[in-house]
DNA sequence: CAGTAAACGAGACGGTACGTCCCGTCTTCGC
DNA sequence: GCGAAGACGGGACGTACCGTCTCGTTTACTG
């Protein structure tokens, strides 16, 4: 999927774009991340891989950052959230099995070097969260919602605020030390699902004042 | 504070090098990161800036991650802890700061895209963990160590869990929506904390056991 | 006129090199060799005096060498052979013309010290005697076989040989002393002439044995 | 031999010079001349050849221009000058065994080289020819005035003139065509003594007019 | 089905920055 | 105060890519 998208409406004379060379190029770019970084990307590597002028590649994607942002798209397909009747082992589940992935595999580093570059670059920002985040956060968001409808989950809270503190804090952990095992995944998700069970009241400055 | 770290013993002949010019470097390394940010930062712009040649910089930092390391670790002091008495009062304004100045900082983004680029990069990788982040996180892991000797957390849990569990929420909602503010960190934080003073057993896993 | 010349039969994909470029560079390899001498000859001043790339200059000439002699050959045309029915008179006013132009025109000692490289580069060498050294040679050449032909001179001397004799001592009293008037090339070249009317025989070494 | 020679009048105070160490610096710069060639000649590498610090290199030459001079000056001896008895005999010996020593020894295009920048450098000349070229040719004219004084060479001649017309050309041939054979050299030689033995009046121009 | 407009590869263009080498000067130390 | 070691500001090196711009060629739609 190409930056620009403008509705099929006018019919464009000449002739038309490859698709092929689209999908070629975006697969050179998934390549050249995983051999050398995002860092060490560079238009001229992506376009002599996929056997493309380097025009070609300009005409679609504006700045090494779209192109990215484009290929982590297409690559990284939105994790599949299991069913298995208990909701909260799904969320469990789902929570652990997407920290191991984005530490596990080498798109996870440049994922996060897009999101730091994103920062400072509000339309490549808008990019990444409208195409890359939201459709992986909306699966999460649901499940989420699907507990809170079944009682399961502290009714005082947004779907938002339980996606952060179950899946921040292995993220965090990976983030910090550079490393993130299952286990530790686990226990962080573990510990973190159980305190959303807690009614409220049982806050901690509930005897402090605020 | 350069890369190397020669012990003071050699007598090292020849001319020194200059102290002020480190930090002209350095100045100028924060300057650039502030004004056009990690991925735009030239050895040229901050050796220029620094009135400096370039190879005195190269003389002191193998390449640019190095030096915006030392500029981080220079630049970036780390925070206060707070005293009020309330061990957990002080995690909570503790954490919530961090997040917040994370966040709202221009290094923020800075130190996540050089946290990115040293999951490539072994040696940056630790310099990075040994000079910036093992400091900080020391502070924090003493008052979280407090904490635990107090008897106001679950006593089952190690300080880095707890750590992770407290600090990874408001740092993940800040990467995932791109902002953070004061009402949602302190939510984060104190809902948490909250979950670490529950006696172990109220986990919701215990029924379902494992 | 670049190093490379093939032959107009490849059509030569891409974007063709402007030839107007060619020429500028050339104009200013000229213009800095005048005003800075040889030695302080810099790729870098020459592009910037085009108003090119630097890049665009390597493309054609890969050392200075190769582009001072390029611009030497583009630069220093063939003399005019005067042309006045004695040939003898015609040789010696074009190897006083010939003498006086090297010594005083600013090329002179740049013609030197690319000759002086080109002892230990043969590519140089080669391409500063094909393109440059040979042509104005054949001028000379020319003119002494015709000298030759009307019995004018001894019989029995090789064209090289002429050359060598009435050329060789003005451009040597320049180099040893710096500095060549028309008066001694004038000296020089009609002594050097003479010599070459005498009959075979008349060998300084035919009376002193061997 | 340094280039500044202050007449042993003043004494001189601290640690005097060590003599030892212009004579590592000047074999230290004949070896580069001869590997690298007078462009490639650096400074850097001299110092670094003689175990010396470039400091002190600067202290004694001021410019690589110099350096080099003194190089030759101290490494290139003067020609003996044969002596059989026939004067013309030891003149031509000695002009062949000259010109064939320049071109054969990988010192010739360093001359040549030097002699070249001279051209724009006054100082660099007057140094040159006072130091070097002067005394090797004093042995020459002293030569040929003896020729002369002799009544075997043409009176009306000049020495300079003559050691222009019979070491000119063989210098001249090497110089065009980057070769030089014993053959060649002795031609070119015996043809120009054989000129300089001709009475005035058998000037070729004498029938042509004037 | 011929024209034509756009996309294509190739690669030159003016640039910028790279990391290195060397310049000539300076500063510090030890002899 | 000489001499080594080596840092200093500076400048040029030759290379790699940048993003743009011609080129000649190819390809699909359009009239």
């Amino acid at each position: 999927m190409t930056h620009q998208d403008e509705g099929a409406a006018v019919p464009r004379r000449g002739r038309p774009r490859s698709a092929d060379l689209d999908r070629a190029v975006i697969a050179a770019t998934v390549e050249v991340l995983i051999e050398q970084g995002y860092a060490a990307l560079t238009i001229e590597a992506v376009a002599g891989r996929a056997g493309v002028g380097r025009p070609a590649v300009y005409r679609r994607w504006p700045t090494k950052d779209h192109l990215v942002v484009s290929a982590l798209i297409e690559t990284v397909p939105p994790l599949r959230v299991p069913d298995t009747g208990e909701v909260l082992r799904d969320l469990e589940e789902f929570a652990v099995e997407f920290a191991l992935r984005l530490a596990g595999s080498p798109v996870g580093p440049v994922a996060i070097a897009v999101l730091a570059e994103a920062g400072r670059r509000p339309d490549l920002a808008e990019m990444l969260r409208l195409q890359y985040l939201r459709p992986r956060d909306t699966v999460i968001t649901d499940l989420i919602e699907r507990a809170l409808a079944e009682g399961r989950l502290n009714k005082n809270l947004e779907a938002g605020t339980v996606r952060d503190l179950v899946f921040g804090p292995p993220v965090y952990h990976w983030l910090v030390t550079g490393m993130l095992t299952g286990n530790v995944a686990r226990t962080l998700v573990e510990a973190a699902i159980a305190a959303l069970q807690i009614p409220a009241g049982a806050d901690g400055r509930s005897d402090g004042g605020a």
